[in-house]
DNA sequence: CTGAGACCTGAATCAGTATTCAGGTTCCAC
DNA sequence: GTGGAACCTGAATACTGATTCAGGTCTCAG
């Protein structure tokens, strides 16, 4: 129960190459579990089971399920952006950008299925942490979106927010049924309907004011 | 554990008025109590306690934990639904529609603060619910774009299973950056992009072939 | 009135599982 | 080669909380 404060005593991070080898496994396994269960369902054992050590050693490295999960969530939203970020570093229309960085979410998304359900769990399980997630995204986002508004590369009339953030949630719910139902990328016709979306609602009017 | 097929022993609806507001009681507390902690955390003694009702009474109308949980997504989905159709009912073109959709949606989030957290706990709990939740709304939500489609009012040119996504994306990240963290609509600019984007994605081109 | 459904009660049971702990084992600097 | 960090082990502990059940209480049709 103890949620307190700041404290939630931090295990000492290991030293040696074979300490930190076992506490990746340990995070890799739990990323798995976790995904594949949700958090409540997800057992230490399982964890660590799956990692191949033994149960008590699992809190050699974090102090609970919690702080495993804790961690999880900090390094998914970290490799994501790190993956956006480089993707588009060398485009220079935002729409393309947009759009490149809507597929590297799928694919991103493709090689870490559970990040959803993970997502979802954070929701119940570390609530602060999953707004810090989308909080971190969005603001990268309309930092970039404000940049493209400079440029005159999209309307300038738009809220770079409330844009971010309806363009996270496009990317999330065509990643679920796409990515997490569907298996796969679909066929062209969504793909460019999802390009003309974009495009249209980000595009400064030709003619208007 | 015994998830097994459609069997899941239903509990006989209560006859008599006074059992059908028990249950209706179970049901309102169980939406709270869901709502604010989560599926794991809800405790069936604190449900009963809030419903005013003793431990065993829960078991009288629930077979189990699961199944007020799933009882509690249907309907909300059907609410959900109901509420968008009655308020879109008398508008015609599809974009107002739209935007009005999206405040009813908004409104309604308003009122089931907990919409998010149970949704989201019934990716892992209940999966199968969770999918059908959508894939019902988008069912609907499309058929309205493809008939606007054929009005006219909106580009043919869009797949309407992926637009229909799309928008529900964008109601659900705004939902929740709006009216689940900052506790309110937002001020004129921030509405006035949401109809911008959602016009200029939707709307036929003006000039383009 | 009255008795048989229909409802309601809450202490007791019981299974699952996070966390602890009392020892090993590895590894390398000296 | 050896002593002490740094790691690792897994049975035992402790507790939480869903579900059961034996026995009431209500209510209204007849």
């Amino acid at each position: 129960m103890a949620r307190a404060a700041a404290a939630i005593a931090k295990r000492p991070l290991p030293v040696t190459a074979r300490g930190q080898r076992t506490r990746q496994k340990i995070l890799d396994a739990a990323e798995q579990v976790f995904g594949e269960l949700g958090y409540h369902q997800a057992g230490i054992a399982e964890i660590t089971q799956r990692a191949d050590v033994a149960l008590g050693t699992f809190y050699l490295y974090f102090p609970d399920k919690h702080a495993v999960f804790a961690d999880l969530v900090r390094a998914l939203n970290y490799r994501l952006r790190k993956e956006i970020q480089i993707a588009i570093a060398d485009v220079d229309d935002r729409v393309d950008q947009e759009v490149i960085g809507f597929e590297t979410f799928f694919r991103f998304v493709e090689r870490h299925r559970n990040l959803y359900l993970t997502m979802a769990q954070a929701q119940a399980v570390a609530p602060e942490l999953y707004r810090w997630h989308y909080e971190t995204l969005a603001r990268g986002y309309a930092r970039g979106l404000k940049d493209a508004q400079a440029k005159g590369q999209i309307a300038a009339d738009l809220d770079p927010v409330t844009t971010a953030y309806a363009l996270m949630g496009i990317a999330e719910a065509l990643g679920m049924r796409w990515m997490l139902w569907d298996q796969r990328l679909p066929a062209g016709i969504a793909r460019r309907s999802l390009r003309k979306l974009v495009e249209g609602a980000l595009r400064p009017r030709q003619g208007r004011r």
